[in-house]
DNA sequence: AATCGTCTGCTTTTT
DNA sequence: GCAGACGATT
C-alpha cells in the first residue's frame, strides 16, 4: 500500500520515520526535509497498521495544516487521510470545547473573539474601570493578557493595579459574554483536560499518535495540551528547531525543545543535519552565525549543492540607495539570467521597511507580493456580518450585539444603547436580554421599544429559521441583509461606488463559501464560524489573489520558505539587532532571525547595509550590524554599492555576460 | 455624527 | 514621517 518509498529518504530521516513508539524528538535544522519526514512519518504508521483515527498531528498554521494534509492525500488512501486529525493548536482545542466546555459553566454555543472584539472589549472595561489620570493602552494591555495566559500564569487578580482589575474584569465578563478568545481556547481545553479525567481519559485513547511540529515555537500551555494529551507510554513525537526559534516575545519557550527530556524521559533523538535547499558557502555561514549562541543542540548543516558564490555583502549610502540599487539589480539579473521574478525575496526586519522597496520596485516596473498585511477577516462588512450570525447563534455575545445593533441605523441610537447597557450591567445580564424583555421596553418611548423590537424580532426569528434542520444559513443571513437595507447603508457609507461595490461583493464571497462550506462540511453555520474565528477559511485563495513577483516579506513571516536568491536588508545597529533586543536580552533571538534569514537562500544571498537611514523622519547615521562580523570571512564578498555604481559595465561583467549567454545557446 | 486637526509614539504577530 | 487615536469643532 501507499505510495511513498522509504528509500527516498537518508538515513536519520529514516530512523525518524520508524522511530514510533515512547517519545520523540526531531531536531530538523532549516531545509532538512522536514514535512517530508513527518508526511512519511504518518504513511508509515498506517502502513504498519495504526487506525488513522488514532493520529494527531498538530501544527502552527492553517497553511502548515493544509500542506501535510495536502502531501498525505498524496501517499495514502483517501478514506485513511480523511480519518486522520491534522490541525493547529487552537482548532484542536475548538474541537475539544464544543463538546466539554459546558463542564467549565460556558455554554456549548461560545462565541470566539478575535483581536479586534478583543480590543473593543478592553476598551470598554478600561475606560469603566480607570479613574481620570490612569492611562492603558488596550493594545498594551491585551498583549500583557496574552502573555500572562499563555505562561499559564494564574491570574494576578489582585485589584490594586489597574491591569489586574482589568484583567479580571476582562476573564468576568468574557464569561458572561459566553465569549473565549484565543489565547482562552487553550487555557480552557487544558483545564478541561486536567481537571476532569473522563475527558483526558477519552482523548488519551483516542490519539495514541501525536505529532507536534515547530515545537521551539509552543508556549507553556501547548506544552502542558501535549502532556495532558500523551497516553502512556507517551508515543508523542515533536519536531522543531531550536536555532529557528523567533516567536520568545510571543511566550514561545525554546526550553520545550532544549529540555524535552524533562517532560518526556529517554527520547529518540534524531537530528536531521542535511539540507537539501542552500549551497554551503550559505549554510557555513549560517553555522558559524549561530555558533555565536550559548544553549543550543549542536547542528551543523551541510548540503550536497557545492559552494556557490560567495555571500556579499553591500554597502549602501542610504536606505533609498538601498532600495533603488536591489530593484535595478533585479531588473539586471532577471534579464541577464534569465530568472523569474519569484525568484528573488527581499527579507527586512520591520514591516516599515517596505514602503521603500516597494516604492523603487514600481519604478523599475517590477511585479512583487508584499506578504502580510490586513486580512480579509478584519475588513468592516465581513465583520458585520459575522457579528450578525454570532448574535443569532449567541445572544450573549453583547460586543457582536453592539456591533450591529444600529448598524444600520435602524433607530437605535447611543442614548438607547447606554441606558439598556447600563440596564445589563445593574441587572448582570446580557444586553440582549434587556433588549428583549418588556420591563425594558415599557420604560422607553413609543419610537425607541418599535425599534428596539423590529431588531430584536428580525434577529430571533432568524435564529429559529438557522436551527431548522437543512437550513441554508447562507441564503438566510443574505436575507436579513436584504431585509435590513445593510446593502444600502454600506454603498452610502463608501467614499467611491467601486469600494462599495467591493464591499458587497466580498459579502457575496462570504456567503458563498459558506454556502459551499455547508454543503461538504458538518457543523453547520458554528463550524463555519469557527473555521473563520481561526483564519482557515480561503487562505489559499486569498494567497493566490496576490499575484506572482517579487516577494517582500518580513523575516519572521519568512520562516518555513524559500528562495532561490534573497536580499536580507538593513544590517544595521538597531534594525537587526533591533535597538529593543538589546534591553529585553533577546539578543540571541535576533541572532536566531537572521540565520532563519540566511537559511532561506538556495542559491544566492546578498546582505545589505546603509550608512545612513531615514528614521522618524530623518535621516539618522546607521552603523554595520555587528553580527556581519560574525560571518566567516572567506565566504563573504565586502562590496561598496557606489563603486558598483559608478563603474556600471566593466570589461569583467561583460566577458562574464558573453560566456553565460554563450552557454545559454549550448555553445 | 462626522470630520478635521493635533498629538503621540514608534518590532516581530502562526491563532 | 506617518498612522492611529482622540478631542474639538461645525
Amino acid at each position: 500500500m501507499g505510495n511513498f518509498r522509504l528509500t527516498d529518504l537518508n538515513p536519520p530521516q529514516l530512523e525518524a520515520v520508524k522511530a514510533v513508539s515512547g517519545p520523540v524528538m526531531i531536531l530538523a535544522g532549516a531545509g532538512t526535509g522536514k514535512t517530508r519526514v513527518i508526511t512519511a512519518r504518518i504513511a508509515w504508521l498506517l502502513h504498519i497498521g495504526t487506525p488513522p483515527e488514532q493520529i494527531l498531528a498538530v501544527t502552527f498554521t492553517n497553511k502548515a495544516a493544509g500542506e501535510m494534509r495536502e502531501r498525505i492525500a498524496g501517499m495514502v488512501e483517501r478514506e485513511q487521510a480523511a480519518k486522520l486529525t491534522i490541525g493547529t493548536f487552537h482548532a484542536l482545542c475548538v474541537r475539544i470545547l464544543r463538546t466539554g466546555i459546558d463542564r467549565l459553566g460556558y455554554k456549548h454555543n461560545f462565541t470566539i473573539y478575535d483581536e479586534g472584539d478583543q480590543l473593543s472589549l478592553l476598551r470598554k472595561i478600561i475606560t469603566r474601570t480607570a479613574s481620570k489620570d490612569e492611562k492603558l493602552d488596550p493594545h498594551a494591555a491585551k498583549n500583557l493578557i496574552s502573555q500572562a495566559k499563555n505562561k499559564a500564569w494564574n491570574p494576578p487578580e489582585d485589584d490594586q493595579t489597574l491591569l489586574g482589575a482589568v484583567y479580571a474584569r476582562y476573564n468576568q465578563e468574557l464569561r458572561q459574554l459566553n465569549a473565549v478568545d484565543f489565547d482562552d481556547l487553550l487555557v480552557l481545553a487544558r483545564k478541561l483536560l486536567a481537571e476532569h479525567e473522563e475527558v483526558r481519559r477519552k482523548l488519551q485513547d483516542r490519539y495514541r499518535q501525536i505529532m507536534v511540529d515547530e515545537f521551539q515555537d509552543t508556549n507553556r500551555l501547548q506544552m502542558d495540551l501535549v502532556a495532558l494529551l500523551a497516553g502512556d507510554p507517551p508515543n508523542v513525537c515533536v519536531v522543531g528547531d531550536d536555532d529557528q526559534s523567533i516567536y520568545g516575545w510571543r511566550g514561545a519557550e525554546v526550553a520545550n525543545l532544549l529540555e524535552f527530556e524533562r517532560h518526556f524521559p529517554n527520547p529518540t533523538i534524531v537530528k536531521l543535519e542535511q539540507n537539501y535547499r542552500s549551497t554551503n558557502t550559505i549554510l557555513n555561514a549560517a553555522n558559524a552565525l549561530i555558533l555565536n549562541n550559548p544553549r543550543r543542540r549542536a547542528k551543523k548543516l551541510w548540503s550536497d549543492h557545492g559552494d556557490g558564490p560567495k555571500i556579499r555583502t553591500i554597502r549602501m549610502a542610504d536606505d533609498r540607495e538601498e532600495a533603488s540599487f536591489i530593484a535595478g539589480e533585479i531588473r539586471q539579473r532577471q534579464v541577464d539570467d534569465a530568472l523569474p521574478w519569484e525568484a528573488f525575496a527581499i527579507l527586512f526586519r520591520m514591516n516599515a521597511q517596505s514602503r521603500l522597496f516597494e516604492e523603487q520596485l514600481r519604478a523599475h516596473g517590477i511585479p512583487y507580493r508584499l506578504i502580510g498585511g490586513k486580512s480579509f477577516f478584519d475588513r468592516r462588512e465581513i465583520k458585520d456580518v459575522i457579528a450578525y450570525a454570532n448574535t443569532a447563534l449567541n445572544p450573549s455575545d453583547d460586543v457582536s450585539v453592539l456591533r450591529i445593533v444600529n448598524t444600520p441605523p435602524r433607530g437605535i441610537g447611543e442614548g438607547t444603547v447606554e441606558s439598556a447597557l447600563h440596564e445589563s450591567v445593574e441587572r448582570k445580564c446580557p444586553l440582549w436580554d434587556i433588549l428583549r424583555s418588556e420591563a425594558y421596553l415599557e420604560g422607553v418611548s413609543r419610537a425607541r421599544s418599535n425599534a428596539v423590537r423590529a431588531f430584536v424580532d428580525q434577529i430571533e426569528t432568524l435564529r429559529i429559521r438557522l436551527a431548522t434542520p437543512g437550513a441554508d444559513s447562507a441564503e438566510l443571513l443574505g436575507g436579513l441583509l436584504s431585509e435590513c437595507n445593510y446593502f444600502d447603508d454600506l454603498k452610502r457609507s463608501c467614499k467611491t461606488p467601486e469600494e462599495g461595490l467591493d464591499r458587497e461583493s466580498n459579502i457575496r464571497q462570504l456567503l458563498s463559501d459558506l454556502r459551499e462550506f455547508e454543503g461538504k462540511k458538518k457543523g453547520g453555520l458554528t463550524a463555519f464560524l469557527d473555521a473563520l474565528a481561526l483564519r482557515n477559511e480561503r487562505e489559499e485563495e486569498k494567497k493566490d489573489d496576490q499575484g506572482n513577483g517579487v516577494t517582500l516579506i518580513t523575516l519572521h513571516a519568512a520562516k518555513g520558505l524559500e528562495f532561490p536568491h534573497v536580499y536580507l536588508v538593513g544590517l544595521e545597529e538597531g534594525i537587526l539587532p533591533h535597538d529593543r533586543s538589546k534591553m529585553e536580552g533577546s539578543l540571541d533571538e535576533e541572532r536566531r532571525l537572521l540565520y532563519v534569514g540566511i537559511t532561506r537562500a538556495m542559491k544566492s544571498l546578498a546582505i545589505t547595509w546603509c550608512n545612513g537611514r531615514t528614521r522618524y523622519g530623518s535621516l539618522m547615521p546607521a552603523h554595520r550590524s555587528s553580527f556581519l562580523a560574525e560571518l566567516p570571512a572567506d565566504l563573504v564578498e565586502t562590496v561598496d554599492a557606489s563603486v558598483i555604481l559608478s563603474a556600471p559595465a566593466s570589461q569583467e561583467d561583460a566577458a562574464a555576460r558573453f560566456g553565460r549567454l554563450r552557454a545559454a545557446l549550448g555553445g
